[in-house]
DNA sequence: TTGTACGCGTTATCAT
DNA sequence: ATGATAACGCGTACAA
């Protein structure tokens, strides 16, 4: 009965009909009697008719999806941010589509180009470099775009961030309050934008509260991981007891987990050996067994925002480009608190 | 100098050359002369042409896109998966978009008909309900599909799943190794067949044990999250002594993760007041203060042989469909052994 | 290199 | 209410 690619031509052959009617089946049913139409929709599913979306959309101009290019489909900060782009994207009844550059400019240009290809009505993209010319390339080009979680100097696109700078700045705020007097930035690599703004204004803080720049001890990690975070926990061990920092600021709470483990697991107590702050406050930062410390954006939000104004920019021909800037706020729990 | 939309047609006229020439230098540029190209391509950027990939579509039938419909694009589960499916896919010059059903049925049929009426290559997905009808007929009309995660009794497709039921009863051998006499199983909701199979593999293994059925206290949770695992650890906490199980089974991670912290958080150790398996070995799994003991499935081997499979079907008229599965082990940590 | 038929759904027009 | 027909959107492939 199914019939490789049936057309609407051969849904209103069979169906015993006019090509029109089934486009009226299929666009403005209220146009089609009752009896006619149901027999056009039993012929689709006798030939296993799929609407052509590429037939469809080549003639209406765009399509109905959304993108959004995420820069670590498994940091769960990300997929958090996701979700609000999803609420927002269900609600304006576009679909969303998920893409993962995995931190590589390649991959990340790649997907690009594909859904700037598919006439995606907007694209949302945390980006491996927010002053990438392709972004900007792509945007005037005439596809929406809304950089999430990083501003940019580059024009012609909104962007939608959390002050990473203040953030670091309420981390290391923080931990002076404790009376710690020397501490480590553990994050990398630095070519990241927002590790990079964490560690200057967690740097900024600790120099502003009087503290000595020797006392602010820089371990660079590979990447923002777990096990990343654990090994830079075996670096710290390994420092000399009086040159060992008793307060650690993790450029994100995967790091900030991997180093509670690997500190606990040596035998060594949080806050009292060491305290941990964390960054972006994701679901398993309160989870973890001494809950972590963390500065937490708002990550649905920073999502949702973006959402609306891609779909602004899409559909408001008075749209006009802006710089939305979310503050952080410090939640403080039980991995820096005595 | 940009023109909203130019078309091939623009870019001939603007560079002074035919259409074909233009669609040469786009698709055999070695049949161009080194003039003529540079010149094409110069009026590309200057009218700011981007290829059309539905009427490309149309034309060729295929798109290059590959898609995984995802059950929980927050659990990291599934985006481990989805970074195994993302190495095959970039191997065959595809890009993956990923697609969250977030475990409702609609949005699951909403993504699936859209992608299929966008004619892609494949669809992978880890369904809400793998017996669904509406899965059977999308692959009958033609677009190749893998179930991941789960079997089906629904012929049509190939699925490539983990053997649940023998990863519920791994897990309660261990545990009964381990010397346990009552157990709780935590998981929820039993809608979801991996948590069904799970539960089933640890009663029969439990019962196998010569165990009483009374000793195995389920815990049903309205979600297998983080937040459904402490609000069962409060239950399980407010069980009476005598009655309190000794050791819990958690359906995924998540849970586990959950009934660790709260369990902690109360002052009980682990696994000496409470023995946690967890299921899945997420990366956060090991890395938690008590390291998680958890049933490890090949996640990303699952995704990389579901693209497989569907890059098979997708491309080999001489496809079979099959039905493979893998085997659960148990990754025992601190968690359960004391 | 060029000209042109083609893929397929949408919409409009005129006729029945 | 439905039929018949054609123009359209745009890149591709192939014959000339």
């Amino acid at each position: 009965m199914t019939v490789r690619g049936a057309s609407v031509k051969d849904v209103a052959q069979a169906a015993g009909v006019s090509l029109g009617t089934v486009s009226n089946v299929l666009n403005r049913p209220e146009r089609v009697t009752e009896k006619t139409r149901s027999r056009v929709e039993q012929a689709m599913r006798d030939l296993g008719f799929v609407r052509n979306e590429s037939a469809r959309q080549l003639r209406l101009g765009k399509s109905r999806t959304l993108a959004y290019v995420m820069l670590d489909a498994r940091n769960p900060f990300f997929t958090d941010v996701a979700a609000g782009i999803d609420d927002a994207a269900e609600a304006a009844e576009l679909s969303l589509f998920l893409c993962n550059s995995d931190n590589r400019a390649r991959k990340e240009a790649e997907h690009l180009e594909h859904l700037e290809q598919q006439r995606v009505q907007g694209i949302l993209i945390t980006p491996v470099d927010p002053n990438s010319e392709l972004l900007e390339t792509v945007a005037r080009r005439g596809t929406p775009i809304v950089v999430v979680d990083r501003s940019s100097n580059v024009a012609g696109f909104c962007t939608v961030a959390v002050d990473d700078v203040l953030g670091g700045r309420l981390a290391v705020e923080h931990l002076v309050d404790q009376g710690h007097e020397r501490i480590a930035f553990v994050g990398g690599p630095f070519g990241i934008g927002q590790v990079a703004d964490r560690h200057d204004g967690a740097k900024a803080a600790w120099l502003a509260a009087g503290r000595r720049e020797e006392d602010f001890v820089v371990l660079a990690t590979d990447a923002p991981t777990v096990a990343d975070g654990r090994a830079a926990g075996e670096r710290l061990s390994g420092l000399p007891k009086g040159r060992r920092p008793t307060a650690a600021f993790c450029a994100n709470d995967l790091l900030a987990l991997g180093l509670l483990q690997q500190t606990m697991s040596t035998g060594r107590r949080i806050p009292d050996d060491l305290a941990i702050v964390g960054y972006d406050d994701i679901d398993f930062a309160a989870a973890a067994a001494v809950p972590l410390t963390s500065v937490r954006q708002p990550r649905q939000q920073l999502g949702a925002r973006a959402a609306e104004l891609v779909l602004d920019e899409a559909n408001n021909p008075q749209h006009t480009h802006q710089q939305v800037v979310f503050t952080p706020e410090l939640v403080a729990r039980a991995s820096t608190l005595g």
